[in-house]
DNA sequence: CGCCAGCGGTGCGCCATTGCACCTCCTCGG
DNA sequence: CCGAGGAGGTGCAATGGCGCACCGCTGGCG
């Protein structure tokens, strides 16, 4: 409870976390406050501040949860059998435009096995065994962390697209619709007599950025295997695809050995071998054509 | 409450650990198995015995009463007022026969500080904030641990003690009374027409040891500070008087510097400075004009 | 051979903890 | 200027955990 409210900032988030009532948040807090008989939190009308000596305990706290996730993690890496929990995170486009017919089939397969699927908007820790698998996209040449045993699953490749009609009107100009860190290209300037404005639209999530090249708004790179595969968008011509980054399949030192994360995996692992081309951007999609 | 069982080995032992009643010891641990769906303990007529998932999760639930301890601690520290608790472990004969009047006159100069004194049979961890302040005796030319802070008191002598009554009528050989390490002195024997048996007796614990010296069962090897304090011992003629080890006064690093800590700390330090002749021996007690 | 001490296990009454509903207070925006 | 939404706080009923007393079992000892 302590850790919840410390990181969500309020007893109403905190309680949404641990899925309680607030009540129970409050009592508790106030239950562990009367324990130490020290404040731990400043109760401002917005939330809940940590006090000096909340602060101070906030890492320790940290640890006792840990050890609790690494108990569960080492009693659920013993079990073998094909039935029970199992956690999946992995970032939320790959779940609902690549993985689901694969996530379906291993869950009718084995329908024992209580598969959870968890979209990572926020980075989840899996040293912590918040999930059990876990699929990352690590821009560039990166590796993951060491305590992690880790498979490479590919690369995977990253286009310019643009809403399909657009490419026909050529009205007037569009916007660069950019990620947070992504710049407008200095090397290259779309063919075929589309012009674009100055100043580019930034989206702190993919998923939206996405969205709004659907609805027409602008130009947007995007993975290959999602505009390729939507027929509203096409690939701007003149744009070049290019690898963006690595495509990684962790698990957890603790777990890796237990027989539904290895069926998991290996299921996993048989799948993106099948969408290598459509990473690559090498499928004939929706605007493959005009490339 | 795992821990507790798992160290004491019997569910009734935990319960007293833990001053619970030994029925929410079982139905803690079977909430426990139940929520990890794993048996941790073999339930034994004998008691309960670690199976092999439990034995993997002992160093981890430790990790967590480590760091729960930890927090105490931190939030002791922290506390500068002189009220509250203060636990203080150290060697039985030291607390009874020589620091009890320094202590009730702390306890009485500072009625708020809930004292608590916990004479150390087993070694209490001061890591773990078992204590906060340790009183320990350290044979030969020892250091204390590291992450502990620590002042050498002062060093203690230890001689050979029997009942005064068995110097004066020598009628039949008196037995070496020793601890579990010691051996029979080969450099001397003792004088005035003493003799004494081959075989010793053996004790675990001194106390038990001195007990027996004033029973008149024999020889003993004992603190100087309480041989010559007792009336009813006196010197072996012709035993020697020698340096056993050192003193440290110990305190844990994240609660030395409160106020209370200190307080007893420098008042411990201060008493035994002035029972630096008694516990080096030089004090004429009940038998040192023997010596 | 029987007694007894110590072990784990369980039914029952009680109380702490929880969840629900509702409250006040503060803030922000129309 | 006021209403809506979200923050913390609280009374009430129900549930779940706890202590007590008691049970069956085993193993050692007179």
């Amino acid at each position: 409870m302590f850790l919840a409210v410390a990181e969500g900032g309020t007893v109403r988030a905190a309680a949404d976390m641990l899925a309680v009532n607030h009540a129970t948040i409050i009592r508790g807090i106030g239950r562990l406050e009367e324990k130490l008989s020290t404040k731990l939190f400043d109760k401002l009308p917005s939330g809940y501040k940590l006090t000096d000596a909340g602060a101070d305990i906030v890492e320790l706290a940290g640890q006792m949860s840990s050890a609790s996730a690494q108990i569960e993690a080492k009693i659920f890496g013993r079990d073998q059998s094909i039935s029970g929990p199992l956690r999946l995170t992995l970032p939320v486009s790959f779940a609902t435009d690549l993985l689901m017919p694969t996530l379906a089939d291993f869950s009718a397969a084995y329908p024992n096995i209580a598969l959870e699927i968890i979209g990572s908007g926020s980075v989840v820790n899996l040293s912590n065994r918040e999930a059990d698998v876990a699929l990352r996209v690590v821009i560039g040449n990166g590796a993951p962390p060491d305590n992690l045993y880790g498979t490479r699953l590919g690369g995977f490749h990253t286009g310019y697209y643009v809403r399909r009609d657009l490419l026909e009107v050529r009205s007037k100009p569009v916007a660069w619709l950019l990620g947070a860190n992504e710049a407008v290209p200095s090397d290259w300037q779309p063919a075929g007599g589309i012009t674009t404005t100055a100043t580019p639209i930034r989206f702190a999530e993919m998923r939206s950025q996405y969205e709004a090249a659907r609805a027409g708004m602008g130009i947007s790179i995007l993975p290959c295997f999602l505009g390729d595969a939507d027929p509203l968008l096409a690939r701007v011509p003149g744009g070049p695809v290019a690898r963006a980054g690595d495509i990684w399949l962790l698990t957890h030192a603790d777990t890796r050995r237990t027989k539904r994360v290895r069926l998991l995996c290996d299921q996993i692992h048989a799948a993106m071998r099948g969408f290598a081309p459509r990473l690559a951007g090498q499928v004939d999609g929706g605007g493959a054509e005009l490339a």
